[in-house]
DNA sequence: GTCTATATTCTGATAGAC
DNA sequence: GTCTATCAGAATATAGAC
């Protein structure tokens, strides 16, 4: 069985929502340490230093990252539809994972911005591979892009999805 | 003539500008005011507080949205294209001023968030009145915010612009 | 591993000279 | 309109007790 949520890993929840939630100005080391339920003390003995907890958190997205791509390759409903679906805001830990590197990507020394470059390329390939057609793997992820920063800007748009599927059901069966 | 920039554009220049190549936690009054190349006191005489600062930069992304979306209603290319043109970097002021929002969108009052959102929301109705479409229309300013916000994340693809062309024709004149 | 001081620097803001 | 001096509070980080 899972064992139970090391502090460690409450720690990076915690950041991760505070970046999500308020930003990086509001996720300083006193309010990550408070929200984990540690004292600033405790969160420094796991990470010695704001730039630790950030290397850290951008480690811990660099397998979820891993991880999805392969799910994305293996999914049952194709890579496509999987892409798409995971774009929007699902609530999942490589959602916050992801939107609470882009909130960082431009501050520190941009470990955040380059692994955040490098699942966007895996997705990139798998569905170039899928489609064989680089303009619409193209077209797609920045779909996908778009799905996405509406979740980071908090724009929820419930049919949007719909509108893409049959948006994108029209160029493979055109309506003549 | 145009009479030289006023000590107040230029503090909301530097403010937008560090927002957007540093990031919130490096756009501090101090950093702004260097940049601006006056001093504090220089600063907080033109803006009482950092909110102020914060409410100039969002009142004059407002007028600019506004001229923006006029340009965009009017355009010789149509309304889509000059979206689709605009979506990608070019390094405009409106580019500068709506990313240097987004990237305190999430934080203070919201009022950033607010004005961006109307300004999608002004995008999208043009996008609809023009191509009668919603489904397509949603779509589209799905790939532009995509254009955005890999201009946003630093990353740039010069090709992707007649990748999204390529597929839109597809839509209009399919490949039988 | 976790806590409570404490030190140091940064940040926003005020007061008053010029 | 712009500057310097100054302050209170916040932010990162260290030291050492438990």
């Amino acid at each position: 069985m899972p064992q139970q949520r090391s502090t460690r890993d409450r720690l990076l929840d915690a950041f991760e929502q505070l970046l999500v939630d308020e930003g990086s100005r509001a996720a300083t080391l006193d309010a990550v340490a408070a929200a984990a339920g540690v004292s600033k003390g405790g969160l420094l003995y796991h990470f010695g230093s704001k730039e630790t907890l950030v290397d850290g958190m951008v480690e811990r997205l660099r397998e979820q990252g891993e991880t999805d791509v392969e799910l994305m390759r293996t999914a049952d409903v194709g890579p496509v539809e999987y892409y798409l679906q995971t774009s929007v805001a699902s609530g999942s830990d490589f959602d916050r994972a992801l939107i609470a590197a882009s909130r960082i990507a431009q501050e520190n020394t941009h470990q955040a911005a380059d692994v955040l470059a490098e699942i966007r390329d895996s997705w990139f390939t798998v569905l170039k591979e899928d489609l064989d057609d680089e303009a619409l793997a193209r077209t797609i992820q920045l779909i996908g892009d778009g799905l996405y920063y509406n979740d980071f800007c908090g724009i929820s748009n419930p049919t949007a999805l719909t509108h893409v599927r049959e948006v994108l059901a029209r160029l493979t069966a055109p309506t003549d």
